[in-house]
DNA sequence: AGTAGATAGTTCAAGCTTAAAATTTCAAGC
DNA sequence: GCTTGAAATTTTAAGCTTGAACTATCTACT
């Protein structure tokens, strides 16, 4: 009648149930979002990330960069900015004494579109996460801050 | 020197700040499960979510069923359960009185694979939530569970 | 100069994902 | 029996995603 024997196992089961938990909950907030982005804007998630880290960098980021921020295949940012730069949204810049490297950038209409699409996704947010207060927030956010066994380098 | 005007404007930004740090959390958990996968049973995520629906109903699940279940699009589902049968995992059965319907069930072998890779998959969510201890997990799992503006059925 | 290796980016094949259209079958009402 | 609409599934077009192969360029060393 050892009282303790149920514990380890409950561990990595309870870690489980939290982990299902999570995704459950983040792909639900993601599909929201994608919905809100398509019928709004006629857009995309990933479309939305692309511009919103380029908006923060007014001068450009390399391909390069780009991918390492977003944490996505270089393949994948090719894509991507192949679109936006069809509709207008972004622009490819020659970099000087490096024929390798382009420096990708909003452009004006670019900056008016995140803009506003921006403000939306906020609300968007602010909306989905009603239940969530200012203190929940914070506090979720401080036992997510060091989860996953850190791999090294991260930008907010 | 109205001392409480910052308030308002933060709660939305806090949720924000939330939900991206929650979507880096599970971005990153999500892409080192399926590394993980790839690399050891030359499979995916969202073949092995297929599975574990199959698992759980020893009968079979209707395609209908099981996107409703995986809350994926039932094109979607088409697909996967299509890969999954050419390994021979599943298997389509013909439903008797309605030739519109099929029942997808896992095989004998499917059932011997997801066995083995539900115990690795167990393993490596542990790993990558290290530093939770159950009491945090149940913690945040607590207030996850009512996050998302519930929009109807779900089922764990 | 010449070459070996690193770096930047694109292309490719395969699979995932969705929304919308199309197909087949069923159920009900006339 | 016919028809009309609902239900189950597949197909399609477009985009996202990855890892791997490929191309072009640059850097450094000899």
């Amino acid at each position: 009648m050892t009282a303790s024997l149920a514990k380890p196992e409950t561990l990595s089961k309870e870690r489980l149930r939290l982990w299902l938990r999570m995704l459950r909950v983040t792909r639900q907030v993601e599909a929201a979002l994608r919905e809100k982005l398509r019928v709004e804007f006629d857009s995309t998630l990933p479309r939305f990330d692309v511009m919103a880290a380029l908006f923060r960098e007014r001068e450009g980021l390399k391909m390069n960069e780009l991918s390492k921020r977003l944490r996505v295949s270089n393949g994948n940012v090719t894509g991507i900015v192949d679109r936006l730069a069809e509709d207008g949204l972004v622009e490819r810049i020659a970099i000087e004494g490096d024929r390798r490297a382009t420096l990708v950038r909003l452009t004006a209409d670019g900056r008016d579109a995140f803009t506003t699409m921006a403000a939306a996704h906020e609300g968007w947010v602010d909306a989905l996460l009603d239940g969530v207060s200012a203190e929940d927030a914070h506090h979720i956010g401080e036992l997510l801050h060091r989860l996953p066994a850190d791999t090294g380098e991260q930008r907010q």
